[in-house]
DNA sequence: TTAGGTCTGTGAACGAGAACTCAATCACGA
DNA sequence: TCGTGATTGAGTTCTCGTTCACAGACCTAA
């Protein structure tokens, strides 16, 4: 491998190959080729190839890549191997669905504190994380959490983006519809769900 | 303006523009520069002229875009002129958030039909919708419903997914974290919150 | 009426990422 | 040990989208 700027596609992309890889059958085989992992995800063999050259010989000419070994890589690549825990700002109905949901832990994230500005909310016990005053914010760098998740209004977003950062926080998931200004070495990844979902009647066919 | 094939990408960004004049400051300007546009959404004015020059002579040379008449020519061409109804497949967590959310409104979008398969939920009224038995939802074409949001759990994805098809649903928003199969007629946006989450981490600085 | 400044629309250059291709590599069996 | 078939890694090509740069349209004011 020389060196090379992975794109961050491919980034998003082994997630998603990850994923696959935990819910292949497990009919003995241990090992798995690039064409049969891109049926699984509906890319092309070429495309799972190049990603996975990015990090160095991971498979093995004539046979494919080993499934567990993979899999351990793609974890080691995306830092997923000790568990992860994030911040959730933000106990409204997005945060509470969120919250329950228990899918993250494919991924070796767990939401680990929860932030409110709402004082009926500050206090109560929700999925055995208690319910923090947005204040505490401050309190994260020492307690190790490095990841948040944006489930606010968007009009207090950029405010508590900045605190957050000065708390040490280094990615930020956004779900607010605004532009969250950051420094370059902290990572914003946004998920518009207005913007997505204003998208589909353009590709309705004409007259539905 | 000649024929062109729009990008997916101008279309993703149109929405943006949308909600971007839609909050712009009525300082009294009939008016904006495609610069100033450029400015509130985080683009560059180059990309806003080009994406607005897909669809004919929008602005006028010297003067800018009028605002008002900018927003309506967005709408029509998303097709966001009258409101469109999306029909909810699934009250769970996620769902319910959704379902709750008025932010929908400025894209002319209304949940206005919503499918269980729990009979405990089936037949309950949330946000003064009735929920209905999924299998209903063959009579979503006659009611004239053909955006969809998927909020179910990944298993049943597909089944339902082709149900949708079979009713006459032209565009599905998919929350679910399954490659979901269809017509090239029927646009599928996908939203895999897990696969955003588990991002983050790689772009940690190391030692965090 | 015309000159000068402003801003759009668009062809062309540029860049990033996806797909293709094939030489190099490996396992396995003769 | 060597030949065969399978599959990777990576250089090349292709496709799509963004950025650039400027001609032409428009407004205003003298
Ligand atoms: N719910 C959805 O389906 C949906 C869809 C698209 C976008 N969003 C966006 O997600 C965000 C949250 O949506 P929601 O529906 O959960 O809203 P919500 O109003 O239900 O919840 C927001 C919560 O944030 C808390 N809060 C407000 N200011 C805070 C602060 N400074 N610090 C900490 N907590 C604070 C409030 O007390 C409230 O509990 C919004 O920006 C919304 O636009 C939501
Ligand atoms: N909740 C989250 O934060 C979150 C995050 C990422 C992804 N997701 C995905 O979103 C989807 C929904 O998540 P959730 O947390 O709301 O799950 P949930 O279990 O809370 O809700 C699912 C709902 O769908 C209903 N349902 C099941 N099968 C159905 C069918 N065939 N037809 C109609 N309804 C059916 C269930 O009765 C239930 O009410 C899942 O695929 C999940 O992976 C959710």
């Amino acid at each position: 491998m020389r060196y090379h700027k992975v794109p961050d596609e491919t980034i998003r992309r082994l997630p998603v190959y990850l994923r696959g890889l935990c819910s292949f059958p497990n009919d003995g085989s241990r090992s798995i080729s690039s064409q049969q992992l891109a049926e699984v995800l509906h890319v092309k063999s070429p495309q799972v190839r190049k990603d996975l050259s990015y990090f160095g010989d991971i498979g093995t000419p004539g046979v494919g890549y080993d499934i567990q070994k993979l899999k351990k890589h793609i974890r080691t690549i995306l830092r997923l191997n000790n568990t992860h825990c994030a911040a959730l700002i933000g106990y409204g109905n997005l945060g509470a669905a969120l919250l329950k949901y228990t899918g993250f832990k494919t991924f070796c994230v767990e939401i680990s504190a929860v932030f409110e500005i709402n004082p009926r909310k500050i206090g109560r016990v929700v999925q055995k994380i208690k319910i923090e005053d947005v204040s505490n914010i401050s309190s994260l760098r020492k307690r190790g959490i490095s990841v948040a998740i944006l489930a606010i209004p968007a009009l207090e977003s950029q405010d508590v983006t900045d605190k957050l950062i000065d708390a040490g926080v280094g990615g930020i998931l956004n779900f607010t519809p605004s532009y969250l200004s950051a420094p370059t070495n902290v990572k914003v990844v946004n998920i518009d769900i207005g913007v997505s979902l204003a998208c589909l009647p353009y590709y309705l066919p004409v007259g539905a």
